[in-house]
RNA sequence: GCCGGAGUGGCGGAACUGGCAGUCGCGCCGCACUCAAAAUGCGGUGAGGUCAACCCUCGUGUGGGUUCGAGUCCCACCUCCGGCACCA
């Protein structure tokens, strides 16, 4: 950059061949133009101009591991890839960047090598920002956030607290892993086998208070919304519908015989009547008064098993359904009869009503749970005709039968009638169930965003007053013998801000997730130290135009997001309801059929690649491997490619201007033209590997191209610009070191063609003879189909390959193909 | 078990609404440059058939079907990958 692209110019000019120019030296371009970029600001998100569009794009920010890996080279090479494209189509680009930074690796870290966790993640992401600067990825670095700072934790904390205030922040007792000799909840990926995955002990269920979201609350309005997604891969709305889980049915009431009520819940009120026992989850509260002496000791043996295993491993098909009888009966809501009442170890206390109704002759579950424990079994639905109950239960639907009232009603119309009936009695009411469950966010541990409440002995929970925040996390705490922050003293010692009073403060902290959720609207203005984020500048880039990130966030990440995206409408703190308008999923890098990761050993540094080939052809590479939105198999992959692609570039932005006949002008017109109408289409739906490809296709077919005047300079350019998203180092030194621009091409316009030149002026047309190819002709473009005919059948090879047969048909296709059909020949 | 997705040369992959299967790249082979090698450039490369040539046959996971014509549409199956998984 010492030299005047002018200079440059004129000395490429007086070089006697093309063939002793310099060679493309990657690693010293990369260096010398990221420099220049940063002084120019190149990527500093643009105020808008009057009229002009903006456009947010964004990729899943990382957890800062302190080593990029591949998939990150491909997941924000294609978020790149459509940023500088939409910069080029004249939008305002927000393209920006940050740091996931809270969570286990820092705390372990501080546990095993005892590195203080601020001090081990703030190294990590140097790193990692660093490596993301020299791939040439297009972030306004200025606009960065990292969670685990406190200007950003603090808002978190903030969110908790408005939460908390609508009534969506609330604590429960639940279950969590505890490992008894490390003194330490562990998150269920640290469970391994039931052991704690450091010290192996066994791991327990202790009951502690947990603080939750109460995202049940939005389950209606997030799953009606996943309508308005059009914009989403169907395959993550299905995840979302089904992670969602509504079913409706009804919530019928039976009795104990001493008059207390044992709600279940069921899809299938038209099965009522084939009801023969109860079966209550281990922890249902009424097992406890409801158990006899003589069953006292197998019921509480039953709740032990279940009491050691979490909920995650008891709801697995492998383990054993196990149930015992409490001795006591339940009374039918509608017969009066009375069924024996059960306890269940696959019954969860956490779905439904915690009981359930046995309906042996329709449920597969009940059916082989009767066959164990010798209960009756009474089928109240008939198939319908023709159609076989088979050996097991029949779950399908039907005309019911042994069902007082309703025999001969169809299942959906039973459903319905039943309900009623129920009602009508005051035994029951319709009622729907989700899957979804209420969001966990309290974590035991040090490295997270401390939960801004404090127990007061005499006022009980009280917030951390808004003007208190951010409750900082406290430098010099011990790791290593349960919650760090639980047994730091200075931290958790405060007085009440209700009552002055001596008073504790909560030691849990937050769920990454939750510092996940909002970080797309803290982009828009980062520095804001009034409140989370500005609603103006909120609603000038909301909703996230394209959003890119893998397929493994489907449920978790992009749930919570959406989540708190309503909650923060309702709050009337936005107007944006949904905040991710357009999600692409990439495709893993897998290996041997098993996803690459640092576990498995089997990752490849790109800092290696760019060493060797550079940035540009790192993307490239990365890119042209397969499309994006597929799994990509990691077989011996070679940038070479890639740089050998890049290098021809160079050359081409090499050439020399010298003469250009007429057809040579039109041949390259067309050439570029082609190019321009591909690569902008195949941006537009993502397909970067036949993008590359085109781009190949062109640059070898302009080198090939004898004329090198005014339109090959044009060709060059488009082609240049054209690249430039895919590879924006090399192109940008082409476009100003050899072709002597003073602008960068990232800020140049996105080329245009003339439909004109790429309007083919004869069709290579096919003839086939009883489907097989025989001859092809060149014809002008829009030959009538009956000329077409005429000259196929002229054709010598044809009447050949007829063999004096005369043909049956005749299918034309104008411009495409000739197909003459004729009786097989005789052998 | 349920719900998604995918099976195409030695390899990654291409093929718009059914119309030339295999764009582009990797690898491999040959040639040029070189004292030589690397790098680079040029050419070839699905399999088979008295391949020298034109040419012919076969070929998109398997088996059927629709059609003048199927990688593409329909039916049945096989394999792999991902998600959910006692949800009452």
């Amino acid at each position: 950059m010492e030299e005047e692209p002018g200079r440059l110019l004129e000395r490429r000019q007086g070089m006697p061949d093309s063939r002793v120019q310099e060679r493309y030296d990657p690693v010293a371009v990369e260096a010398r133009w990221l420099r220049r970029w940063d002084e120019e600001e190149l990527y500093r998100t643009p105020a808008p101009a009057a009229g002009q569009k903006t456009f947010y794009q964004l990729e899943m920010f990382p957890y800062p591991s302190g080593e990029l890996h591949m998939g990150h080279v491909r997941n924000y090479s294609i978020g790149d890839v459509m940023a500088r494209f939409r910069r080029m189509q004249g939008h305002a680009v927000l393209h920006p960047m940050g740091f996931d930074a809270f969570g286990m690796p820092a705390e372990n870290a501080a546990i095993e090598r005892g590195v203080d966790p601020n001090v081990f993640t703030e190294r990590n992401i140097e790193r990692v920002r660093t490596q993301c600067r020299r791939m040439g990825w297009s972030y306004d670095w200025s606009r960065e956030v990292v969670t685990s700072h406190p200007d950003y934790y603090r808002w978190t904390q903030w969110l908790f607290l408005l939460f908390y205030e609508r009534g969506l922040a609330y604590r429960k007792e639940a279950s969590v892993n505890y490992c008894p000799v490390d003194e330490t909840v562990l998150a269920n990926e640290q469970v391994e086998d039931g052991r704690c995955w450091r010290c192996g002990a066994e791991v327990e269920q202790r009951r502690l208070n947990q603080w939750f979201f109460r995202i049940t609350a939005y389950a209606d309005r997030l799953l009606d919304d996943i309508a308005l997604l059009d914009g989403w891969p169907e395959r993550i709305r299905l995840m979302q519908t089904h992670w969602i889980g509504r079913s409706q049915g009804a919530e019928v009431k039976f009795t104990t015989e001493d008059g207390r009520s044992i709600p279940v819940f069921t899809t299938r009120p038209d099965t009522l009547f084939g009801v023969t026992f109860l079966v209550l989850a281990p922890e249902h509260p009424l097992v406890e008064t409801l158990v006899d002496p003589a069953h006292r000791p197998a019921v509480e043996g039953l709740i032990a098993a279940a009491g050691r295993l979490a909920e995650f491993q008891r709801a697995s098909e492998e383990t054993e359904k196990i149930g015992v009888p409490t001795g006591a009966f339940a009374r039918h809501p509608l017969t009066g009869e009375l069924v024996p009442i059960l306890v269940g170890n696959y019954v969860l206390m956490s779905y439904g009503t915690g009981a359930v109704m046995g309906v042996p002759a329709h449920d597969t579950r009940d059916f082989a749970f009767a066959r164990r424990y010798g209960l009756t079994i009474r089928p109240v639905i008939a198939p319908p005709p023709g159609v076989d109950p088979g050996e097991g239960a029949y779950t399908g639907e039907g005309v019911l039968v042994n069902s007082p009232g309703f025999d001969g009603m169809a299942s959906d119309a039973a459903r319905a009638a039943i309900v009623a009936e129920l009602e009508a009695r005051g035994m029951g009411q319709g009622r729907t169930t989700y899957h979804l469950r209420d969001w966990l966010i309290s974590r035991q541990r040090y490295w997270g965003a401390p939960i801004p409440m404090i127990h007061c002995p005499r006022c009980d929970l009280v917030p951390v007053p808004v003007e208190a925040l951010p409750v900082l996390l406290p430098p010099g705490v011990r790791f290593g013998h349960g919650s760090p922050l639980a047994e730091h003293e200075p931290f958790w010692r405060t007085t009440c801000p209700r009552c002055g009073g001596p008073a504790r403060r909560e030691t849990d902290t937050m769920d990454t997730f939750v510092d996940s959720s909002w970080y797309f609207l803290r982009f828009c203005s980062p520095h804001d130290d009034r409140r989370p984020f500005d609603p103006e500048a909120v609603e000038r880039y909301m909703p996230v135009d394209e959003y890119v990130g893998g397929p493994e966030h489907a449920v978790l990440h992009l749930l919570y997001a959406r989540f708190f995206q309503k909650v923060l409408f309702d709050a009337g703190l936005t107007r944006v309801t949904e905040p991710f308008h357009r999600l692409f999923t990439q495709g893993m890098l897998v290996q041997n059929g098993a996803k690459m990761s640092k576990s498995k050993g089997n990752i490849v540094s790109p800092e290696a690649w760019m060493d060797r080939v550079g940035a540009d052809a790192t993307r490239v590479h990365m890119l042209f491997a397969g499309p994006p939105d597929r799994d990509v198999e990691w077989v011996d992959p070679r940038p070479e490619g890639a740089a050998r692609f890049l290098g021809r570039l160079w050359r081409l932005g090499q050439e020399k201007s010298g003469p250009e006949t007429p057809e040579a002008a039109r041949a390259i017109r067309r050439i570029a033209a082609h190019a321009v109408k591909k690569v902008t289409e195949d941006i537009e739906r993502h397909a970067f590997n036949t993008a590359i490809a085109a781009l190949m296709e062109a640059v070898r077919d302009l080198l090939d191209q004898p004329g090198r005047g005014p339109a090959f300079s044009a060709a060059v350019r488009d082609v240049v610009r054209l690249t430039a998203p895919f590879a924006p180092f090399i192109t940008e030194a082409i476009w100003r070191e050899l072709l002597g621009e003073a602008r960068s091409v990232h800020l140049a316009s996105w080329p245009v063609y003339d439909p004109e030149d790429v309007r083919p002026r004869t069709s290579e047309v096919v003839i086939q003879v009883n489907g097989r190819v025989r001859d092809r002709i060149e014809v002008p473009v829009g030959l009538a189909s009956e000329e077409l005919e005429r000259a196929a059948l002229a054709r010598e090879r044809i009447v050949e390959a007829l063999g004096g047969r005369a043909p049956r048909r005749v299918v034309v296709i104008p411009d495409r193909l000739v197909n003459v059909v004729a009786d097989a020949p005789r052998p």
